[in-house]
DNA sequence: TAAACGATGCCCT
DNA sequence: GGGCATCGTTTAC
């Protein structure tokens, strides 16, 4: 890309960049598969230096794919249960993602319903688990590139931009104390709430 | 081969 | 707001 342009989530290169400057830059863009879309409105920075990241431990089967080139999607099962979706960032080897933690539903609401088996549009996808499994995206799409069956989008021409701001990361035992949690303030799509004071200014309607 | 541990979600109070 | 189900992956013996 050339020097100056904002970068833009459809190309390669955007993913190629610090963790902390993807996490934040990638809320407000739009996750689309298979036609059902959401908005990105909280995102979560993992990087192989710290021990909450799978990347701590080293190279192991299930993390292969976290050790590898940017730009490629890392989905892996969570508690026996649940598959979460990151991207993999960073230069080649070095083992850092972005786990996408909830979506403001935009289209393909009626699949997400059904899938999920609930009618709430929050609580549709406020969760890295429940927004899999309202996109229908499981393990097969591990290792697959962005762009080739998920797609991320530029946040749409004209769309309020988002104002992020920056809480501890959720549900890990590890390196707890690192800001390294990325939030929309003003959406109510959120997996948890944030402080009030956080809050100020968002359209609220609890 | 066995045991422990989760980047969670749901149901209960 | 808090406790528990759930089972693949990892690590220990």
């Amino acid at each position: 890309m050339s020097a100056g342009a904002p970068p833009v989530p459809t190309d390669a290169s955007f993913y190629d960049r610090p963790v902390l400057e993807v996490a934040p830059d990638l809320v407000g863009c739009v996750l689309r598969y298979r036609g059902v879309a959401g908005r990105i409105v909280e995102t979560e920075a993992y990087h192989a230096s710290e021990p909450a990241c799978h990347a701590y431990v080293g190279l192991t089967p299930r993390t292969e794919v976290l050790h590898g080139p940017p730009g490629v999607f890392y989905v892996y099962r969570s508690y026996g249960v649940h598959a979460l979706l990151n991207t993999v960032v960073e230069p080649d080897g070095v083992g850092a993602a972005v786990l996408v933690r909830a979506l403001e539903p935009l289209s393909g609401l009626q699949a997400m319903r059904t899938r999920r088996g609930l009618d709430r549009v929050q609580d549709l996808c406020s969760g890295p688990g429940k927004l899999t499994q309202a996109l229908g995206i499981g393990l097969d799409l591990n290792a697959t590139s962005v762009g080739e069956r998920i797609e991320i989008l530029p946040r749409p021409t004209g769309a309020e931009e988002p104002r992020v701001v920056t809480a501890e990361r959720i549900g890990i035992t590890r390196a707890v104390e690192l800001p390294w949690r990325f939030c929309d303030a003003g959406s109510r799509c959120v997996s948890r709430p944030l402080p009030p004071a956080m809050r100020r200014g968002a359209r609220a309607a609890a």
